[in-house]
DNA sequence: GATGAATGAGGGTTCATTCAT
DNA sequence: GATGAATGAACCCTCATTCAT
């Protein structure tokens, strides 16, 4: 792929994630051409359809929480902080895309893959928080993972938010 | 107004809600005719456009809501109890749709006094409960407020809902 | 149904087939609403689309060739002679787009009814022009019937065609 | 002109005839650039524009044509069965294309002077049937090459058709 | 000279809204 | 007052054509 190619990939990815992010999942494809300062044709070179548009969207946003949670798990503090820090990492990305745009069946099959991976990392970090005795054992480790996401993915979320404050609080034993 | 258009009135609101709530906000204005049995023509008599049928969806939730919580502040029994069955029953009513269709200015003057009197009630019941020592000080009540919304107006709320339990027990003191 | 809309729905029927005719199957859905002077959207109300106008516009045009061969059929006069009327009617007809614009696959079912009634009121003719002994017996009535079709259904036919005298005359035995 | 310039000028005509042949008119550019594996800048680069290769296209057929028609010509047969044989081998060629395609005013004058040689040797080859006293004298010539057009050019034409058949027969004095 | 990325006008289609019946 | 037909701006997408690499 040529290097003015890849960098326009990369720019309309950015300047999706942007809009969608500003102005709901309603933005049109025209409307992120102009944003990016390109021809409708050129986004529909780099995705044939919307669709897949979003399916890359949402594969960028997983790759980053995956980086992010990887890293925190990896770190040598106590799992509670460590689950704080993921948290705080999350609500700085533009996630809340993966939520609301994309669609419930994933079309590219590293999306699939995606997913299965960051839950597989997220429960083990939750495992070992329950094992470590800090998060309460009365709730599915699935369902944990649907509380933060929601805490999370949801317009304005911010890492100080008082949502996030009480959920986690509400998370502890 | 005859008994007839009122009648139109609200079956309109209600088909709307009922439509809104189970394929989302994309609903057209002719299908919220057809599935109320109605020509669009009827339906735009009793709502210049779009956003004034909106505005009156999120007019009834808010005064469903009311009364809801008038009920529950009125009841002598603990305020955290109270709390508790103002939530419970919030997520039985299609409130999502205030959130996600309601635009943030609302054009309608008695939208306003109804969101300001809703407010003035969950906050006297927020503070009789910071009173009674059940909810912790550390959080504004507007905020509170802010996060049982999330908490409620969110696809797929139930009552038994976890996310409800760890936000309750997270606002606990 | 109103008596507008009839109006209207025959309209885009009539202009659609005059444009087709005069400027081949190119021609776009708007430029057929603005030549019967109406807005896209009306078109797109009496068809769901494209395909459902091409339809629309060959069922009418078999519905018109139907008439005038069961005339032609019921008429007192040799065989041979009612086949020459059928075939200088038709070429004032604009046959040409059953050919050219109607898709292998007849969506509505009605058309398939109407082509093979069509098709057997044709070969019952044929059938009878060889027992009366003027139609050459080595060609089998279907490909009689796609010879004339090409003879009929091109660019520019006229009744007095060359092309149509000469192939009768090489039909006749 | 280079060698391999030369030899790309012609893979993409024969490639675009072989494309059109099976797939219609609607080919597009790229279509037509990947079968020949090649880019579409160095497709443009041979024919300025999709009209311009149209026109090769055409004169490529034309050309064929007259070789054809030339070889007939020439042959010490009598001339309806030169006639015949020119017939014959005009349906194995891919000539359905020079009407389909071609627009009816040809940009490029050779394609004029083509068209005029190849009327000129029909007709040449026509008059010598007449006289010959085997084609019919009340259809003028241009006319008569009209009809074989039509025979010829049309989808799905073979040589053992009964169409042409049927139409040599017609012509038959 | 070859390549394929970028461009944008244009085509099919939808839907909020207006207006004749 | 009810109805549903008409309207046209806006959306998604394609493809002939241009131009940077």
């Amino acid at each position: 792929m040529r290097a003015d190619a890849r960098r326009n990939r990369e720019l309309i990815v950015t300047t999706a994630i942007g809009l969608f992010t500003e102005a709901g999942p309603g933005v049109s494809m025209e409307e992120i051409a102009r944003a990016a300062d390109l021809g409708v044709g050129t986004l529909y070179r780099h995705f044939p359809d919307r669709q897949a548009l979003l399916e890359a969207i949402a594969l960028e946003a997983l790759d980053r929480l995956r980086t992010l949670i990887r890293t925190a798990v990896a770190q040598d503090v106590p799992r509670w902080q460590a689950l704080g820090r993921v948290v705080e990492h999350c609500v700085e990305q533009p996630l809340a895309l993966i939520k609301s745009l994309s669609p419930a069946t994933p079309a590219d099959p590293r999306r699939g893959d995606l997913e299965r991976e960051v839950n597989d990392l997220i429960e083990q970090l939750l495992e070992q928080a329950r094992e470590e005795g800090t998060l309460r054992p009365d709730i599915p480790p699935r369902e944990v993972l649907g509380l933060l996401n929601v805490a999370i993915c949801r317009p304005g979320a911010r890492a100080d938010d008082h949502l996030i404050t009480v959920i986690l609080d509400g998370l502890r034993r």
